[in-house]
DNA sequence: GTCTATATTCAGATAGAC
DNA sequence: GTCTATCTGAATATAGAC
């Protein structure tokens, strides 16, 4: 609540971050909380003093970076001006979604990279969390297909999973300094809306409509 | 090399499917020799009869795995005409992409989605390997441009990139039954050369040719 | 080739001192 | 709050019977 900060919270916070760092790089499994201790400046038995079980410290890892990322892109929303243009909307949603997952990126990375590898029990408590999210974005997109931006004769579902999956994959190639994460945002934002077909070899819909016009 | 198989050859595939099956689902750490034995039918000690250790086994399933995708996008290409036009090329590749990802899976999924979990010295030799499959989609995504069919005012490899993570996502969310393969392959095509975007929400190059057209 | 039994190593977790 | 010491279970790997 307030500024100041209880021992307690300040190892806490660092052994979370620690644990965000093995767990992404090594997974779930292959980390040991001896590591996670090490990163933490701490031994392995003291862990238990701020967490019940390794588990429990996976829990709270995926729950913040679920979190974050959905705040993100909320609050990327909530911020852009009633009018503004659908492109405008998406464009500010894929950077927020880039931005938290490759900037401040050891949480939201973990959840997407270790997802398909923890216990069962603790995946199913996850799915409920990844649905909102995924909802979201549906709204994002949908709202831009109703403003007429979006052609309306595509699967609006596989359109998401399809976009998302060139998001998130960004966490296993992605390397800071060579791109900006902005440039990244917005060559997403130019294939997902204008492909990178050149004009003459489009066609199908799109091309067809144009020769109409 | 002929049709009869030793007893040898049985077991060793059916040990390698078990494990591929087994590593993709709970990742490798997490997966025990155990299970892995089970279900082949055998019980764990046999194992050692065919592979030294389990990182052996690992690294075979990640072999084939890589060999198999990299071969048929290769084919791919391959039993095309000389003169197919670069859209049907690029149709073809992405088809063949996702088939064998999707479809006969478990070497495949298992590669894209346990790879920066792996012991380190196994994931250095698999780098290579890598980088060989994606020089073949430069070169797919080069030849297309070249033919003036891709603009030439986007950064190749980030698209490439893109492209790749849209692909490999899939195997965290596909199930089969709902859409087809095919269908999927259609969507990513067009979703890459023309993008989604309605025509009057079109901005950019794209559209600026076409006005001035 | 596959089994059973077991050696060995190491992880997660607990207990009590400080 | 954190340490050290330790319990307990489980996993990889080995050895020898069949």
């Amino acid at each position: 609540m307030a500024i100041e900060q209880s021992k307690s919270d300040i190892s806490r916070t660092r052994i979370l971050d620690a644990a965000a760092k093995t767990f992404r790089q090594k997974g779930y499994a292959a980390t040991t909380l001896n590591e996670i201790a090490k990163a933490a400046d701490m031994q392995a038995g003291s862990l238990y003093y701020h967490f019940n079980s390794k588990d429990e410290l996976l829990e709270e890892v995926l729950d913040i970076g679920i979190n974050r990322v959905h705040e993100a892109v909320e609050e990327s929303q909530e911020n852009m001006p009633a009018d503004a243009p659908p492109y405008e909307r998406i464009r500010a949603a894929v950077d927020a979604h880039l931005t938290t997952l490759l900037k401040h990126g050891d949480y939201t990375s973990a959840n997407i990279s270790i997802f398909t590898q923890i216990p069962e029990e603790i995946r199913q408590r996850q799915i409920p969390k990844r649905d909102a999210f995924s909802a979201l974005w549906r709204r994002i997109l949908s709202r831009a297909q109703k403003a007429g931006a979006l052609r309306d004769d595509v699967d609006p579902g596989m359109v998401r999973m399809l976009l998302l999956g060139a998001l998130n994959w960004s966490v296993e190639w992605y390397k800071p300094g060579k791109t900006s994460i902005h440039a990244m945002a917005d060559h997403v934002c130019l294939m997902l809306l204008e492909g990178i077909g050149a004009d003459e070899a489009r066609r199908g819909t799109a091309a067809d409509k144009e020769k109409v016009a």
